[in-house]
DNA sequence: GAACATATTTAGAATAGTTCTAAAGATATA
DNA sequence: TATATCTTTAGAACTATTCTAAATATGTTC
C-alpha cells in the first residue's frame, strides 16, 4: 500500500517542508517513502549504501532526524528493541506487532476506539495503542 | 501507593521467584519494590551507590534483569527516552506519562476499555495503551 | 566447621546505537 | 564570481547496556 512518488514529488515535499533536497535525501525519501516498511536507521543505510555512490552513516542520521523533525517521519520506540523505527505515517494511529516476524503494521486510529474513566486531573493530548500478537496468513 | 515490606519478606519473595536473596539484591528490591516509581536502572545504581557500601554497575544490571527474568520485575521501553523503565506493577495494565514531569502513571487494566475491529487474521496476545499529556495538580 | 562446588559480584573492556566535531564539499545568493 | 550558508563526511565521542574473567560469597557435604 506504498505510495509511488516521482523524484520531483519528493523534491516537493522536502521543500514544502523546509528541508533542502539534496541527492541523498531525496534518495533517502525514495526509500522510506515508497518502499520500507517501518525501517530502523540501519536498514536505510544499507540500502543506501547499495543503492548510492557512497553515503556516510552521519549523513543517514542527519536525514532522518531532518525529515522527524519536518514532520515527514515519526520516530518510534517499541519494546522488542532499542533501535528507533521511522514511520512514514504521520496521522495519529495505532500498531500492531507481529512477534513471530518481528513485523509492524499501521492501525488506523478509526478501528481502535479507546474509552478511559481516568481521574479529571489526567489531560490527555495523545493516545497510542500498541497490539501485541501474531497475523495469520 | 508503594507497598512496605521487610528484608524477610523480600527475602522470601525472592526465594519464591528463585532468586538466591543476596545483600546486594535484597536492598535493590527494597528501592525497586517499596520506593522507587519507574526507576531507570541508572536511578537504581545512584540509590545503590548512596546506600550501600559498594556496589557495581554490572551487579544493578545484573539483578534488574534477574528480576524481570524471574518476573518480580517488567522492562519497559517508552518514546521519550532510550532507557529501560523498570515497573514494580507486573499486572497489565496501562501507561500515562506526564511530559512536562517526566514521570509515569500506571493506569489499572479496568480503567481502559479498548475495542477494535481488526481483520481477522490479527490475533492479539495483548494490548497496551500509553496516553500522553499532563496532569494537573 | 573445613573443603569443595556453585553462584554472585566486580572492574574494566566491549558492544550497539546514535550524536558530535571539524574539515571538505556543495548549493544558493548577491 | 565571490561569498555566505548548508550539507556531507570520516572518525571520534557518547550513552546505555552487556560481556569477560578474576575475586568473592554462598550453599552443600562430610
Amino acid at each position: 500500500m506504498k505510495i509511488s512518488l516521482t523524484p520531483q514529488e519528493i523534491e516537493k515535499r522536502l521543500m514544502d517542508a523546509g528541508v533542502q533536497p539534496t541527492l541523498q535525501r531525496i534518495a533517502i525519501c525514495r526509500y522510506v517513502l515508497c518502499e520500507a516498511d517501518h525501517p530502523t536507521a540501519e536498514q536505510v543505510k544499507d540500502w543506501a549504501q547499495q543503492n548510492l555512490d557512497k553515503i556516510s552513516q552521519a549523513t543517514v542520521y542527519n536525514t532522518m532526524n531532518a525529515l522527524v523533525d519536518a514532520g515527514l517521519l515519526r520516530a518510534l520506540r517499541l519494546p522488542h528493541t532499542e533501535k528507533v523505527i521511522y514511520d512514514d505515517n504521520i496521522e495519529d494511529h495505532h500498531h500492531f506487532f507481529d512477534e513471530e516476524t518481528g513485523r509492524l503494521y499501521d492501525l488506523p486510529e478509526e478501528q481502535i476506539d479507546v474509552r478511559s474513566k481516568l481521574p479529571k486531573k489526567f489531560k490527555t493530548n495523545r493516545v497510542e495503542v500498541l497490539f501485541t500478537g501474531k497475523v495469520e496468513d
